[in-house]
DNA sequence: GCGCAATGTGAAGAACGGTTCACATTACAG
DNA sequence: CTGTAATGTGAACCGTTCTTCACATTGCGC
């Protein structure tokens, strides 16, 4: 990553270009795409609408690029908490409080990222959100292999297919973070992983 | 409800109009809101724009009277699975069960159902959405209702909140349908509740 | 059959919004 | 300071789509 061979001038598109992003997120996850015009995204950003189209190809480049980036970020982010060290249980404890965090630090997008992510999402003609899908879904084989490792283990016991549980940790902590976007002081979403995690580990039956 | 003391006339309009709903769900559910045309409508509906227009205000309320009749038909499957007889457990496998029936019985619509209910829904200015919100919310309370008296009697351990344990199974359930939706014969919606119902009874820890 | 009211029709109106491009402004080398 | 290239601008264009409404068709009582 040489971020310093950038001339100055480089370094301002980027920055205009980070402008333009900026401003295009919050009226999108304000409003939803089309409820969005190039020119209030012009107006918002302070730059005229010839200038976004300097940026981006169309309305549908200018999209596309946010998703991308946004969903890079958060792959990383989870990626990384997902390969990390630790054992079956602090992995899927760091899995839980990292995917709170960065949606936590990315409230602004967060619904634009819900809404590509779940539901069908008729934004764009095609293609984004498979590209999207593609990565949540790489996030779900690794949480199945620790499940599954963990329950060849002998640590867990096999209550259901391992990608299933892995699709119920994911539903469940966006559930959680659902429940905190929508009320934020009411439901806070909770700083011990082991509130949600709980709901998979205890069983409602025996003990 | 009675619905014999229609004329030829009305029943004649009433059929009228689910045929243009019919229509303009298969279209919608296929591909959003903003990318259906009233003359798309008009055409797949067999009736003339005008036509359209006689029966609903405009194309938002077209679509809301589509919303508002699909979680009608809904909240009614669902609040009767949990007011049902039983004992908590049942009421629960109930709910699980006739949650999917409906949604398989409906697939063309589901789509459409989860763009309007999870995640942000930018196709109506505003309200909508709240009135099914609502519905949703009073399903969790009856199902908060379920998982405190599980509690109190001994059934259940108090591994988290009710009204978390009520918001966790819906989302569980509804993200069966979704694999379901997305790969029926790769993910089969279970015939039997407890494969979901499990991940809450059964504990990944102890035994 | 007749005639009126109810219903159905779709071309035209009006508004909106994505995209373009000729021009203005700025940056910078010589 | 000058001239040219790069960059920024937004009015105008054009296609799309919602909505209206004057007219056509149908239904029905007499």
């Amino acid at each position: 990553m040489q971020e310093e061979i950038l001339s100055r001038r480089e370094r301002e598109k980027l920055w205009q270009r980070q402008e333009m992003l900026t401003a295009a997120i919050a009226l999108f996850s304000e409003n939803g795409y089309h409820n969005v015009s190039m020119s209030e995204i012009a107006k918002k950003s302070e730059f005229a609408i010839g200038t976004l189209y300097k940026f981006f190809k169309n309305k549908e480049d200018l999209y596309r690029s946010i998703n991308i980036e946004l969903s890079e970020k958060f792959d990383e982010a989870i990626t990384e908490a997902l390969l990390g060290t630790g054992d079956e249980i602090e992995r899927l404890q760091n899995y839980v409080k990292v995917k709170g965090a960065i949606f936590m630090d990315n409230v602004s997008v967060v619904r634009l990222y819900f809404a590509e992510t779940r539901g069908a999402s008729f934004n764009i003609k095609a293609g984004l959100d498979i590209e999207i899908r593609q990565k949540i879904e790489r996030h779900l084989q690794h949480l199945a292999l620790i499940f599954e490792s963990g329950i060849k283990k002998g640590r867990f016991q096999r209550i259901a297919d391992p990608y299933y549980l892995a699709v119920s940790l994911d539903s469940l902590s966006s559930t959680f973070l659902h429940l905190w976007l929508d009320a934020p002081e009411q439901h806070p979403y909770p700083e011990d992983p082991d509130v949600i995690l709980n709901i998979l580990f205890r069983g409602l039956l025996d003990s």
